[in-house]
DNA sequence: TTTTAACTTGAACAGTCGCTCAAAATCAAA
DNA sequence: TTTGATTTTGAGCGACTGTTCAAGTTAAAA
């Protein structure tokens, strides 16, 4: 080795995640990305390719965060329920000032990719198809521990939980319903008990 | 009056909502519209004034479009909630091919102004509120005619569907899950009656 | 038939886009 | 200290962006 790379891959994969996840692909330009990371052009290139490498590899970025986030409030809950609701609660209620958006990333990239061709739409579609199993690996242990009645099978838990959450986090994209957020949530994980 | 516009300003602003609906607003490129409807940029803008005046005319007219559509199914069904019911099957299941994006440009919309303080992001605020009006009014009918019980106002169960129905639209946008649409919409509705 | 205001046209503007690449800078190994 | 592969720099490329406006077309009114 003659010479070291000099960012921290890492931290500039995070940066950019949270401009993409807050402007979206398109409307994020590369001298936007520049700035936002401190990198010229030229670094920036030979590091991810492209503009959509280095969606790509955000993209990718976001999803391990938000594992390794419901990882973390799982293990500081007594229950699976109880590490999900925390997360859900987190997400919709508390941190609607740090966070880039109310939307999860996938959802908007899923929502901002028109051509079914392109490659980012299906790298939404791989990751989601992903996050699903993740999901529903933790529903089969809310089962198994009997949070949960196995009326339902752990994938159809997680359809459910998915559905409601991505509806919820639109929901209170918008000011002013604050107040509603924790009954929703309350009545979310209430009907999920009674399926 | 000494010359009539050629176009057919109703058709036009349509076709740019389809276009606008199906790849967003930064997506779409002025050249993209002036394909699409057929005029050159100076009749465009002396009839729309920008980009933004254009889309604005598109938006507002897919929530008129929506509106009809559920009052065309309300009028040939036999209850509200048989009426919302079958728009829902519709938009979920049936014209996956024939429209633009499975998810419904007002979220579309709210998803992608990221700035708070664009007049876009403010129009699909405004516009979804009027549409949660009208569904509030649609809800408190039902309440009347004993199809849903009182234990809710109207205004809940308008929020509740919202959530659900967005919920869904993301879930189902996607390949390969459709023999699971009509199971979820079952189970939406049969959780909305014993709420 | 002429006039005239309204409408349409499309070349072109200034700015931004994603991206390239020759030159400068860097630093472990020799 | 010199070497030389690797990384960083930033001016700038060609394409595309939203938009303008002078010139051309249209058709009702005079």
């Amino acid at each position: 080795m003659v010479n070291k790379v000099k960012f921290e891959r890492e931290n500039v994969v995070r940066v950019a995640s949270q401009l993409f996840w807050e402007k979206g692909f398109h409307a994020t330009s590369t001298r936007d990305l520049q700035e936002a990371v401190n990198m010229r052009p030229g670094s920036i290139y030979s590091a991810f390719g492209s503009k959509e490498g280095l969606y790509s590899e955000s993209l990718k970025d976001y999803t391990v965060q938000m594992k390794s986030q419901i990882d973390g409030f799982l293990s500081s809950s007594d229950t699976t329920l109880g590490g999900l609701r925390a997360f859900v609660e987190n997400v919709v209620i508390k941190n609607k000032d740090c966070s880039p958006s109310a939307i999860c990333m996938l959802v908007k990239a899923n929502n901002e990719f028109a051509d079914k061709n392109s490659s980012l739409y299906e790298l939404s579609l791989d990751l989601a198809a992903k996050f699903e199993g993740y999901l529903t690996v933790l529903f089969e242990q809310a089962i198994a521990k009997n949070e949960l009645s196995d009326k339902l099978t752990a994938i159809e838990y997680a359809r459910f939980f998915q559905i409601q959450f991505t509806g919820l986090r639109g929901y209170f994209n918008r000011p002013g319903v604050e107040l509603l957020a924790q009954p929703m949530i309350n009545q979310m994980f209430a009907l999920m008990k009674n399926l």
